[in-house]
DNA sequence: AATCGGCATACTGTATACAATTACTATTCA
DNA sequence: TGAATAGTAATTGTATACAGTATGCCGATT
């Protein structure tokens, strides 16, 4: 920790020839492409990666996260590898207990509760601000997503709805038009997709259904009304997973 | 304007080491001089004293935090400083620009409206969330804050009553019972705190009524009001402060 | 004088090194 | 056999080392 016990290793202080170490995980590493130029803070790209593995359930719950083995695994140092997993301790998609290390957050169901609570009325207000703020691009894309959707609907197409779905928040969240209020959801929904995630064509379409209804709400500017949908929305798909 | 570069230090004038190896952060108690005992990670204390320092403005928006002064001023190594910056910025009080390095937060105009309207809205959920739950051990100590503070409104002893906002929100949180709203709420509050401090005697005592109001209506148990009072108290404290 | 190019500087990003702590295992003693 | 314990391995916390990049200064060239 300090050079103490070193300290008289002064004369040479580790004037290591080009590679002191044998191994080194890549100069310009793990990103694959060269560079040159790009400068990618390998931070972000663990993050990244670490939060994909987390949303598509491939690092299940409790999964524990030894900085030693993740950055193995994606070929840098340690450093990256922690920040990366504080990082996501921040979202809340990684708990991090002091001196024993990181892992994949399991919620207890109180905390479901909590969460639900504390989104329903984000997405609540989030849909109130869409319906008052009318952007006319912004509506534009509404319009086309309400379309889009509804033809994917009759279609049966429920692996394109499930990915319209995406574009809806955004697109909602872009209309709210409140970056604070973004934030905080983003790390929200994170937290609860891998709680309900609706699977099976039934909840999909029911999904969907709601989804049009804010919509319409909020491109019929009215604000009220979108903002209990969107309560309600969250509630509903908490209450469909909890039937599992 | 730009603190650029030999601005403020960080509090401690000059603590330049100045012994060329003698210079290590603390074999192995160095830490406890400074704050506590050995055990508590490094990163924590950092990330303490900083925010303890921008709350109360020794740091002022926009000041820079270089890593390399930052770690020298606390005598510990870059790492713990690095984690540190980048849990304050996850907080919000701290930016961070790639391969710019840390900032004391600045925030828009629009950014305080934003800022604003989600803890409004967060502080009505918190309100009514307490107002229903109703934990004996949580009211008697309502009660206890809402006698206190009348006595010291009384009194005009506004520093203490200065005091008792704090306990006015960990009581609420506490009653509220919803551990994901409160660490939101902790962050957003944060951020706040900087933008309207109810510095002189009048804000102080209206910040008090507007308090005392919203606890009545929580012993009440009537969710719908106390939740009406919080978000226009948040709104209210805004709005005094941009009369300065 | 204004612009360009290079050099020195300062700082961040990332890698390795090592100490401190916890977890694990085997072993001894009752 | 079971509990206590010592010894070891695994893992985190923190320090230092080094490389790459932005920044600012200075001189040279036009």
């Amino acid at each position: 920790m300090q050079p103490t016990p070193t300290t008289h290793d002064l004369g040479h202080p580790a004037r290591r020839p080009a590679t002191p170490h044998g191994r080194r995980p890549n100069p310009t590493a793990g990103v694959g492409a060269t560079v040159g130029a790009s400068h990618s803070p390998l931070t972000l790209l663990v993050v990244e990666k670490m939060r994909e593995r987390i949303l598509d359930g491939s690092l299940p719950p409790g999964h524990r996260l030894v900085e030693g083995r993740v950055s193995a695994e994606f070929d840098v140092s340690r450093i990256p590898v922690r920040e990366a997993l504080r990082h996501l301790a921040a979202e809340g998609l990684v708990t991090i207990e002091p001196r024993r290390g990181a892992s994949v957050t399991r919620f207890s169901e109180e905390q479901v509760l909590e969460l639900v609570e504390v989104r329903g009325n984000l997405e609540a207000l989030n849909a109130k601000l869409a319906a008052r703020h009318k952007d006319p691009e912004q509506i534009a894309k509404m319009r086309r997503i309400l379309e889009e959707g509804n033809r994917l609907a009759d279609a049966n197409e429920l692996e394109a709805l499930a990915q319209l779905n995406h574009e809806f928040h955004d697109v909602l969240s872009q209309a709210a038009g409140n970056s604070v209020l973004q934030d905080v959801m983003r790390s929200l929904r994170d937290r609860t997709v891998l709680l309900f995630t609706p699977f099976n064509r039934h909840r999909c379409r029911q999904n969907w259904e709601e989804h049009a209804a804010i919509l319409r709400a909020v491109l019929n500017a009215d604000p009220e009304l979108a903002a209990v949908l969107a309560l309600c929305h969250v509630q509903n798909a908490a209450n469909r997973s909890e039937l599992d």
